[in-house]
DNA sequence: AACACTGGCAACCGCCATGCG
DNA sequence: TCGCATGGCGGTTGCCAGTGT
């Protein structure tokens, strides 16, 4: 056959495996894959144990061809402008972030709460400390999802804060419009990486979840 | 009709992890 | 412990059908 094993077996997980699913992707499927990109990235084979039936590659070759256009209407825009945000006045700490910012500059998508940045459900936590790390500001506090409540919690104020930072009352809750924004900023999953960075050189002290 | 261009998708590549003798 | 085979994964390539000129 002129195939190697490593090859046959591909072909078989991705192709000829019983159960695969062929054929269009539903608005559901749609709205887990958006949901768990924005979350995780590019982690196909995760994102694919979330939808029976489909395969890491299938997936894979469905974002970069059709969703990520469908989402972003084919043009990935620069980093907008949130109106959230102050200026960034503080000093810039991470060298890493020195390539994106410079102090004065404006962050995106992320609302500054009490000196907090929030974006994205039970990872806001991990994000504003991220976000804050890279960008130099100086947390007295982190924020983290309280999984009765499904609200955050902040410590510093022993009390629990309504709505994520698209304003719904539900952190987790976001639509697809909120994804696409989040996704169009292309800054997220460099976020969630340059964070899992940090865990690897063990720099990250605090993680919620 | 012929050619160029584009988009979708299966297959491939390279790297790393794991299992096993 | 080492070396090899295999598996898993994400990124990329190349084929091909459809579309445009």
């Amino acid at each position: 056959m002129k195939r190697c094993g490593k090859s046959c077996r591909l072909r078989w997980l991705n192709y000829l495996r019983p159960n695969i699913k062929h054929g269009e992707f539903s608005d559901d499927e749609d709205r887990i894959i958006c949901s768990l990109y924005t979350r995780i990235g590019s982690r196909w084979s995760i994102i694919a144990g979330q939808l029976p039936g489909r395969t890491d590659n299938d997936i894979k070759n469905y974002w970069n061809t059709k969703l990520k256009k469908k989402l972003l209407g084919g043009n990935i825009r620069p980093t907008p402008i949130s109106p959230f945000l102050p200026n960034l006045t503080s000093q810039i700490s991470s060298p890493y972030d020195q390539l994106r910012y410079t102090a004065g500059d404006k962050v995106p998508l992320h609302r500054s709460y009490n000196n907090q940045v929030i974006f994205g459900g039970n990872e806001a936590s991990c994000s504003s400390s991220d976000t804050g790390n890279q960008l130099g500001f100086h947390h007295q506090s982190y924020l983290s999802v309280d999984d009765e409540t499904q609200k955050f919690y902040d410590p510093s104020k022993g009390d629990h804060v309504s709505g994520n930072c698209f304003g719904h009352e539900n952190p987790l809750d976001y639509s697809m419009e909120d994804i696409k924004q989040l996704i169009s900023t292309n800054h997220i999953s460099t976020n969630l990486n340059f964070f899992v960075d940090e865990i690897k050189t063990e720099q990250a002290t605090t993680l919620y979840y």
